[in-house]
DNA sequence: CGGTATCCCATTTGATACTG
DNA sequence: CAGTATCAAATGGGATACCG
């Protein structure tokens, strides 16, 4: 299979990675989640090529994920994230919070994340919208739609 | 800059692309989250070329993320998930999330996750480990180690 | 089954220079 | 500032065949 043919795929993982699985780009990302805009400060920051910082920036507009817009008063061009960029946050937390458990020096990690609501620094984790509980994935299933039922009724039966 | 230097910048995030943000990466890793572990299954399942898989699976060996071992009583050979690997689902969980929400064609996503625990299907989401509250990027703070003291200071001082 | 070995092509990349 | 243009070099990708 070609690599182009996975964004036609029918799972979820392998159409966000089509979109943002691209060398470079969750780089860019991170840098708009920390406030940068500008074509300039992408490139300096992160160290990408101009020409390829170009064209992942095309990409991600045409994707919806940042807007184009010049800023307040007509000065300079900013990337700004939409709504559907602003949903990857747990993409880049989740990546940040692995590399922060197992290859970060002995300094630990660099970046701290505060929670305004609660003034607190946390460490973000996945859960269980319903019962609250960490979601390990020993402790997961993943049933295709089509056996959405079956896979209920086994798991009431076993008592689960 | 390079993309080789990336592995060494002082972000976690870098890191972690390092290590498995090559294409393929994240789609053998699905499978090996949904139960495969073979060789001719990743490569079947995914549409990867057999050197690239071979390649591959030699990477995420050498970075503990999977171990190779014969399958119990000499069988065939094995990939799994270590700690280190299985500690990736979040990564793996955040990405099908947005694509779920962003990219589902009108059938809606063509997964669910069963929680074993609480026997529900689940919309994983990622919260705030102290308040519990949803991580919003938007009521995010990111603050390098060094400035984490005054970085709480004006916090407390705002009356957050 | 679990890979290697080859070979070739396509794409990506990075550097640099240029422009409105 | 926000890109384009160009171009050489490197890498990656895919197909196929082969092997213990």
């Amino acid at each position: 299979m070609r690599w182009r043919a996975v964004a036609r795929a029918n799972c979820s993982v392998a159409r966000s990675l089509a979109v943002v699985g691209e060398r470079w780009t969750m780089l860019i990302l991170r840098e708009a989640f920390l406030g940068q805009r500008r074509f300039d400060d992408f490139q300096r920051n992160t160290g990408i090529a101009r020409n390829i910082l170009a064209a992942r920036l095309r990409a991600l507009v045409k994707h919806g994920i940042f807007q184009r817009a010049r800023a307040n008063g007509g000065g300079h061009i900013e990337y700004r994230l939409t709504d559907k960029g602003l949903d990857l946050y747990p993409v880049l937390v989740s990546l940040m919070r692995w590399g922060d458990q197992w290859l970060a020096g002995k300094d630990g990690p660099p970046l701290f994340l505060i929670h305004r609501g609660c003034g607190r620094t946390t460490r973000p984790a996945i859960v269980c919208t319903h019962c609250g509980g960490p979601l390990v994935a020993r402790e997961m299933l993943a049933v295709p739609r089509a056996k959405l039922a079956s896979a209920r009724r086994v798991l009431r039966r076993a008592g689960a």
